[in-house]
Parts: structure tokens; C-alpha cells; sequence
DNA sequence: TATGTTATCGCAAACTTTTGCAATAACTGG
DNA sequence: CCAGTTATTGCAAAAGTTTGCGATAACATA
């Protein structure tokens, strides 16, 4: 049994149906590489099956979300998704100037989860994890000439829309 | 020289004008008690100043916050805003399910981003972090009879618009 | 296989946030 | 204090995401 099937089987133990927009979108994003934005995902299921809404892609990919089949990641004010690997779980580093997503092991998140919990019975949902910040490259190119290091410039002082 | 005279100073050191609409943005934030959603500090403004839009109140608060005079939270999909009060800076925890916020200090951040900063290079966004979670409270209830320790009710289970 | 229940879908519309653009007003230098 | 420069505003529209609702289809039961 692929990891796909399992995870469609687990939606059914949790009472949600099986359906073939949910089937198509799950294949999706498993085929694709890296986090896929919801327009690509939409996309590429239009292509299969033309009819299939753009509310419809949002809702199951919330839903597979809520029940950790896929993970969510904030990239730039846009939700992006990709399958929750059981063996390779991890969080995200977002950088605000280049828009990379960086993994994170989630080793490093244990110790920061027990204090939250321990502290003040607080579960930080570190399955949806994701910190911005700036990435070591774009820091050194803001350092010598600013810019970015892939390629859009992103705040450099005035106001512009 | 009060704290909200402090931040226009610091605004116009930085090359930024002082406009009317700016001062009073920064007087409701200033003046408002916990996180205002913008919605509030949109029609607080309106009262004072039929004219303002909601564009500049979002442009504002943008420019408030990547300057660092207020901090920006998300709850429930939403952002809120709050004055960045210099000595009692803070982190949050947003929960999931009665989204309330509450305060973290810096103190629990300092290791985790001291590690990522070393390991990684990556310098986390501290300034505007925020851990989404559930909240003692919530998991208790959800332990016991389920339900919020609020109000409204979050996913149970079925697929619910 | 036929039938009932109700979760899910497609569609349209709302909501939140962002953006393009021309007009305006804040600051600068004379 | 006046004129020039340009950041900022208001407005309108777009973009991204969520939601209400009636129709449809998935699953359960017989």
C-alpha cells in the first residue's frame, strides 16, 4: 500500500469520503516537487478534471491539512503545500527577503515544544511550523551591496507600493 | 517626550513624513487595550477622519510594523496590531481554537534563535513571532466534554463550511 | 441492488489584504 | 515664504482566501 492509499485510508477510518476531487488533489500534490502554491495545485487538477473549483481545492488542502496528510507553509503571504513525508517531518524557515523555504528538523523545535508545554500548558502546533526571518545568503548581500540573493528586492527603505 | 512622540521621531529620522493620517493610525493603536484588528482601528480612524481608507490603514500599519513601532499578530486569519512597547517586548502564542493570544517573553526565544543563527545562518523574525497552538484551557475542555474554553466551537470532525 | 442520509461539490458572492495610478501634500532648498 | 521634488493618499480594482447554499454523489443499511 502506497503512502497515498494510506493516507486516503485514514481519511475514511476518520469518516470523510472518498471522493475523486479529493483523490486528484492528494495525487497532485504527492507528484509534485517541493511546496506547490494552491494555483498550481488548481491548475494541474483542472487539467484532469476541468470542472473541479478553485473552493474545492482550498477546502481539501485545509482538510489534509487539519489531518496532517499535507503541510502548510506561509511563503510570502501565499499557501503553499507539500505531503507530510511520516519518515522526514520538518518545519520551515521562510525568508522574508528571497522567499525560500528552508527545512528544519524537527529536532531543534523539541526542546522550545517542552518548555511552551511546560511552562504554560500551551501545544504549539509545531506540525504547521514555520518561523520568517532571513536567510544566511540574503543577509551577506544586504551587508555588502544590498539586493537579493535570488532576485526580487524587498524593502529597502521608502514607502512603495 | 511621550513613547508615541518617540516613534514619530524615529519615523522621520528614517526619512519618513509625518501625516496626519500617520498620527492618528498611531494614536487608536496607541490608545486601543490588547491586539485591534484592523477593522476596529479602520473605523476608529473613520470617526476622526471620515476620508481615511482602509488602504492607508493597512499601509500604515505595514510601515508601523516593519519599522518596528508596533507588533503584528495573526489571529484567526486576521492581523492585529499592538504598540511595541520598548521595554516589555513580547512574543505570542495564538490559540487554534478559542484564538486568544497570549504573551511569551523573548526569554524563550533567545536559545531557539541563537541555534538557528549558528546552525543555519538564518536570522528568525522575533520581532513578529507568533507560535499558533492550543492553549491549557482548550485542551482541557477538549479532554473533557469537547467545546472551546470561549466560544465558538472549532472542527470536531466532519468537513463543516 | 435500491434507498436514505448527509458530507461534499460547484457556483456565486463575501471578505481580507494588496496594488496601480493620478492627485495631493510633506519636506527640501533657495 | 515660495517653488520643486517625490512620498503618501484616496480611489478603484485585483488578488488570495473563505463562506452560504442548493444540488449532487458517497457511503451505509437493508
Amino acid at each position: 500500500m502506497t503512502s497515498q492509499e494510506q493516507s486516503l485510508h485514514y481519511l475514511q477510518s476518520l469518516g470523510y469520503r472518498l471522493t475523486p476531487q479529493r483523490l486528484l488533489v492528494l495525487a497532485i500534490v504527492a507528484g509534485g516537487v517541493g511546496h506547490m502554491g494552491v494555483d498550481e495545485i488548481h491548475r494541474q487538477a483542472r487539467a484532469a478534471y476541468p470542472y473541479l473549483d478553485l473552493a474545492t481545492v482550498y477546502r481539501t488542502l485545509r482538510l489534509f491539512k487539519q489531518v496532517g496528510v499535507v503541510t502548510e507553509v506561509d511563503i510570502d503571504n501565499r499557501l503553499h503545500y507539500e505531503l507530510t513525508a511520516p519518515g522526514e517531518k520538518h518545519h520551515h524557515m521562510v525568508c522574508r527577503a528571497c522567499h525560500r523555504a528552508i527545512n528544519l528538523s524537527p529536532h531543534y523545535l523539541e526542546e522550545f515544544r517542552d518548555t511552551l508545554m511546560q511552562e504554560f500548558g500551551f501545544e504549539p502546533d509545531v506540525e504547521h511550523f514555520t518561523v520568517s526571518g532571513r536567510c544566511l545568503p540574503c543577509r551577506e548581500m544586504a551587508a555588502a551591496g544590498n539586493g537579493t540573493a535570488v532576485e526580487a528586492d524587498v524593502g529597502d527603505g521608502r514607502e512603495v507600493d
